[in-house]
DNA sequence: TCTGGCACTCGGTGCGTACGAGTGCCAGCT
DNA sequence: AGCTGGCACTCGTACGCACCGAGTGCCAGA
């Protein structure tokens, strides 16, 4: 087990490491942090860190750098979330109260993330799984034409076209519209199969094919859909990565096109814990050398999406965790009242 | 004027410098292209070129590269649009034809040129003020709260939140929605203000107040969102910028990143004519050193958006033109399809 | 267990040299 | 008048080399 003094040391260096982006020394520690002890002392404890694993030299003679372990440890024991300032928190909620939509709530929080945290914000749309049924509209476009739109408790609005066996009449269209929403409005999107299964036997023989249709789209669309959508913004914050970033960078920004993997790195996380994800912690290799961290957010007490930032593993941890966990509790907010 | 051989010159240095990422001598010319003079003839020619503004020397004893003004000449006289080949015209259309809704349209198309043109795709989405209505939607929510729904002939669809002055039944509810369509379906937006303006005065006095909300709602609607919205993609394929990335990427990435800046870009092209903007004809100071081919494209003859890509100076401009064009051709199919 | 001292390592920097691609110019040829 | 070969010149890049200094590991002593 490590001492103290010893976590103390590694505090020392991730902190020193983050600001100065720099491998740090015994001496430089010493006389930036009051650690009580002589910079033969430090380099003791440093030379335990690095037989644990906890610290790496780039070569011979540099200083030390943290490793992932190192940063796990930092993260776990060492650091805690740091608060937002309050003129901070003024900020976030005037800039997401001004949002008129669901688009507009996701786009702008995506910059207020990217732009606190001064790295590349991922939000993801609120998920349909989770979500409930607000309204289930069906439009006449044509006599064989029906456009079904389907309007979630979330603000989230998804429309299918739907070319019909049979004309159907404006008659049969308000029955079907009324007795779908008197079944699934205020339901989850889990449980709507069940509820609408039975539901052509009650039309007439002629109807039937056309309510078959429109059903199997509209569970198309609940299946389809669920395949989620996100945003994300600060690119070019990936600039500042560091001194070797155009190696660094290209396969960063490969993963960030590719829905799935961000998807993914969201997703793992478990409920509505904070997830940090440190360097090779992340399963996709252009991704190694970054850190993630996400949370949760939704309108009530269950998450129903997450959104997080995506930086380099030389992050200030502390700072972003507060910033990532204040912008999603703002944004349950916002869609709660919505 | 140039003489022919002189152009011939500046087509061969393009051409070359495009390939090789490197200044072009005279001697690397001559080997490459016949020219049919010799390495000192060329000099001469350059010479002259270079008097004229169309290639410069990085230094003194370097070869040549193409100026912004090099580059004009070479895409209004020398070089055609280069059409796609069968397998790749094969493939868009493949690759677009499983698109299930706008946004997937818009999205696959941004792949799709980012991947074509190994650059950065930008894709607006069809406009609203050229759009027309297909259908208006209203949804009682709760007594005293509607939605607003408005689907447009291009697949998009918008949706707002309205409180109600007053209660408001489900008969005038129907009445509204049934007047409001029989008014406004089909016709451009641009039109609906007039079309509903003394709708209001027909309705019972309790009513008037929610029935004006409801319009003007729809109105800001037609305002707020003529305030164009746009993806991009490929951003990855900036990596590819050339050595001195770093310093070149970083206010390319923030001009990304602004919508409006992009908006600027794609729009000033006049209708649907390709465009192609070189250097320091972008207005924004970030984008001095890359170059937009953009090109109007829409369901009918005439655009009703924008899309193209964002590159180095230095790009194939005959093989970029012409996937644009090849590009917003298909999806103007698809979208008057759907 | 901590500290001061000391020898050692090795990456970064600055300088001088050599190299070579590329140019401009000029005299001569067609 | 236009093209060509030759030639001197420029200058950016690569390479070698020595030096410096931050940082380390180790050890003897408090």
């Amino acid at each position: 087990m490590l001492s103290e003094r010893r976590l103390e040391v590694l505090r020392a260096i991730v902190q020193d490491y983050v600001g100065t982006e720099e491998p740090v020394g015994s001496k430089a520690l010493t006389e930036r942090h009051q650690l009580g002890v002589s910079p033969a002392t430090v380099r003791n404890d440093m030379a335990v860190l690095e037989d644990e694993g906890f610290i790496a030299q780039p070569h011979t003679s540099a200083g030390r750098i943290p490793t992932d372990k190192g940063y796990r440890l930092f993260v776990d024991k060492l650091a805690g979330v740091k608060p937002l300032s309050s003129p901070e928190r003024r900020a976030i909620q005037n800039f997401l109260d001004g949002a008129v939509d669901l688009d507009d709530v996701v786009g702008r929080t995506v910059r207020l993330l990217a732009q606190l945290t001064r790295q590349v914000a991922v939000v993801q749309y609120p998920s349909l799984t989770r979500s409930t049924v607000r309204h289930v509209e069906l439009l006449s476009l044509a006599p064989a034409r029906l456009m079904l739109v389907l309007i979630t408790d979330t603000g989230r609005v998804e429309q299918r076209m739907i070319d019909c066996p049979a004309p159907f009449g404006e008659a049969s269209l308000a029955d079907l519209r009324a007795r779908l929403n008197s079944r699934v409005v205020g339901r989850r999107f889990a449980d709507v199969p069940r509820l609408v299964r039975e539901l052509p036997e009650s039309f007439d023989s002629e109807d039937r094919g056309t309510v078959s249709t429109v059903l199997s789209t509209l569970l198309e669309t609940l299946v389809e859909e669920t395949e989620e959508r996100l945003m994300i913004g600060g690119t070019s914050n990936l600039t500042r990565f560091g001194h070797d970033f155009p190696v660094m960078i290209r396969p960063v920004l490969e993963a960030l096109e590719e829905q799935v993997v961000l998807l993914k790195l969201l997703g793992e996380a478990t409920d509505s814990a904070m997830t940090v994800r440190i360097g090779h912690e992340n399963a996709h290799e252009g991704l190694t050398s970054t850190s993630v961290v996400a949370v949760g957010y939704g309108s009530g007490d269950e998450a129903v999406a997450k959104l997080g930032v995506v930086g380099p593993t030389r992050m200030d941890y502390p700072g972003t965790m507060g910033a990532v966990r204040a912008v999603a509790r703002y944004v349950g907010q916002i869609l709660a009242e919505s």
